[in-house]
DNA sequence: AAGACGAAAGTGGTTGA
DNA sequence: TCAACAACTTTCGTCTT
């Protein structure tokens, strides 16, 4: 396969290209343009669910999570195999394993079949990555082998495994956006992604405020510069310990709206809040935060004057 | 009049005995 | 299992632009 490598931005000519594997798209860190946005996923294929924990073997054809059957069917044996078999205990044996193995497979597969549409609905109404789908995708399976859809809606374990795939592949969107697009309520997408990922073993790293920002920025209408200029605050303020145990919307949004200040494009608290899913009290305690330990009070006052 | 600010009381979740 | 606790929200009154 040949792979174009791009050394700088064709905009602005900077070589401070990030590329994102996760998000599946290349970016100018200067000016902010997204040069590339549908390149390949590279990532390796983890198979840390297995039994061993350790096994990572990649065989047989390509299959996709998202077929219900991952275009693959598991059968034990056919009648014309009964003939071979010895004795009568072998017989009843073989029997059984094929009646169970059809009985458990067909529900397994047309729960998976419903299930595995509510998911793509889902996928595509939040415009989430095709890796963050099959990743998803992997999580639910996985789920009903354990019987763990049990007792829960099916709908709400999609929405948990979606929120965790998001996670896993940092590109978080919130609970509440889930929410909205699935139609459960938030706290139970919430609850069924602590007791999925806490059953599958599956860790995750604390959600990082940055990742936020360049969706919360467009929505608002920022420029690049605001926007890279709010990572900046962030990354400063994880120096000094000031986002742990705190939400990361709530930090993403008090981060940005400084920026906004600082560069002369002010938005309201009101507008930050409303596409963060925080209120203006949250905004404003970090934001207070922001000022006091990060001596931005200078930055601000400086800009109001133009 | 709208936005920013802050106090006070309430909510849901985590933690530690 | 329960109580203490921190983060966040809701509500409301006051100040600033």
């Amino acid at each position: 396969m040949i792979r174009k490598t791009l050394k700088e931005c064709p905009e602005c000519a900077s070589k401070n290209i990030y590329r994102d594997q996760d998000k599946g798209e290349t970016i100018c860190r200067d000016c902010g343009l997204v040069i590339e946005d549908r390149m390949v996923d590279f990532s390796q294929e983890w198979r840390e669910f297995d039994d061993d924990g350790a096994s990572k073997r990649r065989t047989g054809a390509p299959t996709s999570e998202t077929s219900f059957d991952r275009g693959l069917g598991t059968e034990v044996g056919s009648t014309s195999d009964f003939y071979k078999l010895g004795s009568e205990r072998e017989r009843d044996r073989f029997f059984r394993l094929r009646k169970w193995n059809i009985r458990i497979s067909t529900a397994i597969e047309r729960n998976l079949k419903v299930a595995l549409a509510e998911l793509k609905r889902v996928s595509s109404f939040l415009k989430l990555p095709k890796s963050v789908e099959e990743e998803a995708a992997r999580i639910y399976r996985l789920a009903v082998q354990k019987g763990l859809v049990r007792g829960r809606s099916m709908e709400s374990v999609v929405a948990g495994a979606l929120y965790a795939a998001c996670r896993r592949h940092e590109v978080p969107r919130t609970l509440d956006e889930m929410g909205e697009a699935s139609g459960i309520e938030k706290k139970e997408i919430g609850r069924t992604y602590r007791f999925v990922t806490r059953e599958l073993e599956i860790s995750i790293k604390p959600s990082n405020p940055a990742d936020y920002i360049p969706r919360f920025a467009s929505a608002l209408k920022l420029s690049p510069e605001t926007q890279s200029k709010s990572v900046e605050i962030l990354e400063q303020a994880r120096d000094i310990e000031l986002t742990s145990g705190r939400g990361p919307t709530g930090i993403a949004a008090a981060a940005l709206y400084v920026a906004s200040l600082i560069h002369g494009e002010k938005r309201t608290q009101r507008e930050v809040a409303d596409v963060a899913g925080v209120t203006e009290v949250t905004i404003r305690n970090r934001y207070k935060e922001l000022i006091k330990k990060l001596k931005l009070g200078k930055d601000v006052e400086k800009s109001k004057k133009k």
